[in-house]
RNA sequence: GCGCCCGUAGCUCAGCCGGACAGAGCAACUGCCUUCUAAGCAGUAGGUCGCAGGUUCGAGUCCUGCCGGGCGCGCCA
């Protein structure tokens, strides 16, 4: 349990006192008390909202219902003052050795440090990537991977049973598409059509894919099958060349995903789902409910469809959960529309037991959440959940200067491009720099400096610190005393400079970084966090430059310089506790 | 036209499901290397939190309207 955590008990009781005896009445808010460090540290060390939010349920003015709980905290364990501020706030100043003892806790948790049990094993569903499979990743998709990667493992990290997931759209028109220019580079490929057919295809608008990525394939194709699709109908080559395509495609995208260090549990198959009778039964289920008619839509506003025509076709009553217009489920060749699948498929996570559902998407399907959670709510009776975080777009810099767009990759910059020039740890750390619903500038040349402007560096560098310093202390003291054992036992008390008191209480605050990023679904709340408990180990690094009396490794007095290891080796540990989340390697040398 | 997201210091952005005088980095100016990696640190300066209302003891945070930018708007996924 987190040091805010147990205060907020300690509040909890002192208010439960008040009303055993008759001071407060019962029946009061107490969900609504938090128990958190004050924005500004010189009013103390904690700082509860409780006597302003129980109030008007006290039907007292918040400071006096303060008077009422002071006494009780002012004696708790651990307090060594208690006051009240401000329009009704109660600050706490826990005695030093409460902190320091957080060192031995960070030691003796080693990496584990900041793990939370507040999601109680609960399963959840992440969803992520989910790209089409029509060639390689490009950096749009690598910050939803990235995303959807950390995001997972913060709510590991808290206690919830994660599956990450990733939906393949393999029964769609863009896989056929995919397969009829897989189709035009195997023509060239088998010595069927002059080298420069594909090119004119192309250019005629034919084919819709023209990366390279597809020649190999095609090459592959023909060594498999040789030339027997040549003359054949294209009913009889584009199931089997689309099969093979997708699975291609696969390939590729997981070896991407490899090079940025991200991994499914489950890879889920639209076709796979069709097939087996899954969207029939969604529909159903939702005939059931007496959510589907047969009507005729308005036309869209704005830019109309060349080919609009009004017509009948199935409608879901998107609109009785909060969604603008009803949904059309089939197309007008009798299929079923993407929705209609991804309505199944989203039930189909529901029925394997996951009521919180994490899906997340590029900002161009931002006009598809509301249906999605419309028809969730719908198929799960209210029971189910869907989160959908917002990918805002990258844009790829080189000093500035915007980065010109691939040929080989047909369109976009690879995100394989990317993770080769500047690393895995860079790419998936600056992905994290932001909020995801807020673009992200990626700068070849900022992200691969060595700087304070370069954020990775800048942890990074801290991290390595730690270890010259542990290094240092190995060879003067032995390793034998500078194993994390041993350090959890040392004099911590000889800890007493304000800037070490400061670096332990950020420290502290690592598990309700945690709790709260993984109740947000905000996984980029750790990098912000490690780049704050950086700079305030780089200040004490420097301090120790300035004041011989403040560095970490004193000769003269060994029992002070094991207690200032036990801190930079649990700093370390709490950078690494993070990165780990994040997915990125704490390095341990920076040269 | 409608929906979603965004609007915080000159620039790039944080701001923890409303809380105590609004934070950081960059850029600018001033300092700190015989000492654990100066690839760092400290200080100074800089903001009507887009605008106008509203709810509240209390609003950058919630609600309404407007302004500006991005994304999207049957038979694509």
């Amino acid at each position: 349990m987190s040091l805010f955590a147990q205060y907020r008990d300690v509040v909890l009781m002192a208010v439960a006192s008040r009303v055993d005896a008759g001071e407060l009445p019962p029946g009061l808010p107490l969900e609504r008390i938090s128990v958190e460090p004050p924005r500004d540290p010189a009013h103390g060390d904690i700082a509860t909202n409780a006597a302003m939010v129980l109030a008007g349920a006290a039907k007292m003015a918040p400071r006096a219902l303060a008077e009422r709980l002071i006494g009780d905290l002012a004696t708790a364990s651990g307090v060594s003052a208690a006051s009240i501020a401000g329009p009704g706030f109660i600050n706490l100043r826990l005695k030093p050795e409460i902190w320091r003892a957080e060192v031995s806790a960070i030691l003796r948790a080693g990496i584990a440090y900041g793990a939370s049990a507040i999601g109680g094993g609960e399963p959840v569903n992440v969803e992520y990537v989910s790209a089409n499979p029509t060639g390689p990743m490009h950096v749009g998709h690598g910050r939803g991977a990235v995303v959807g990667d950390a995001l997972a493992s913060l709510l590991e990290k808290a206690g919830y049973r994660v599956t990450r997931e990733y939906y393949v759209n393999d029964a769609g028109a863009q896989v056929a598409a995919l397969a009829r220019s897989l189709y035009a580079r195997y023509l060239v490929a088998v010595g069927a059509r002059p080298d420069g057919h594909f090119a004119t295809l192309l250019a005629e608008g034919a084919v819709a894919y023209g990366g390279d990525y597809l020649i190999e394939a095609a090459q592959a194709l023909a060594a498999r099958d040789g030339s027997q699709w040549v003359d054949a109908a294209e009913d009889a080559w584009l199931p089997a060349l689309r099969d093979f395509a997708v699975e291609r495609m696969m390939a590729l995208i997981e070896a991407d995903l490899a090079a940025v260090g991200i991994r499914f549990d489950v890879t889920a198959s639209e076709r796979a789902l069709v097939a087996g009778g899954g969207v029939d039964e969604a529909v159903a289920l939702l005939a059931e409910r007496g959510l589907l008619y047969t009507g005729v839509l308005e036309p869209p506003k704005g830019k109309l469809p060349d080919d609009w025509e009004p017509r009948p076709q199935t409608l879901f009553r998107a609109t009785q959960f909060g969604d603008e217009v009803d949904r059309p489920l089939r197309k007008s060749d009798g299929s079923w529309t993407y929705f209609a699948a991804d309505l199944a498929y989203h039930l189909d996570k529901f029925r394997r037991g996951f009521r919180t559902m994490i899906d997340v998407w590029g900002a161009d399907h931002g006009g598809y959440v509301k249906r999605m959670q419309a028809g969730v709510n719908a198929l799960t009776g209210g029971a189910g959940a869907l989160d959908v975080k917002l990918c805002q777009l990258v844009t790829l810099l080189d000093g500035g200067e915007p980065v010109r767009m691939s040929k080989r990759a047909g369109t976009f910059v690879t995100l394989r491009e990317v993770v080769d020039r500047v690393g895995r740890d860079v790419f998936r750390f600056i992905m994290l720099t932001r909020k995801n619903d807020a673009p992200l500038e990626f700068d070849f040349q900022t992200v691969t400096e060595q700087s304070k402007d370069n954020p990775v560096f800048y942890v990074q560098y801290a991290h390595a610190r730690c270890c010259s310093v542990m290094r240092h202390a190995e060879a003067t003291l032995g390793a034998a005393a500078a194993t994390d054992a041993a350090l959890a036992a040392a004099p911590l008390d000889r800890l007493a400079d304000p800037a070490e008191l400061d670096l332990i209480r950020a420290m502290a605050g690592w598990p309700r970084v945690i709790e709260a990023a993984a109740e947000a679904h905000e996984p980029h709340r750790i990098a912000f966090f490690l780049q704050e408990l950086a700079a305030l180990f780089h200040l004490l690094w420097t301090r120790g430059k300035e004041d011989t009396e403040l560095r970490f490794l004193n000769p003269d007095d060994e029992a002070l310089t094991l207690a200032r290891l036990a801190l930079v080796r649990a700093t370390a540990i709490v950078i690494a506790s993070g990165l780990n989340v994040i997915g990125v390697n704490p390095v341990e040398e920076l040269r």
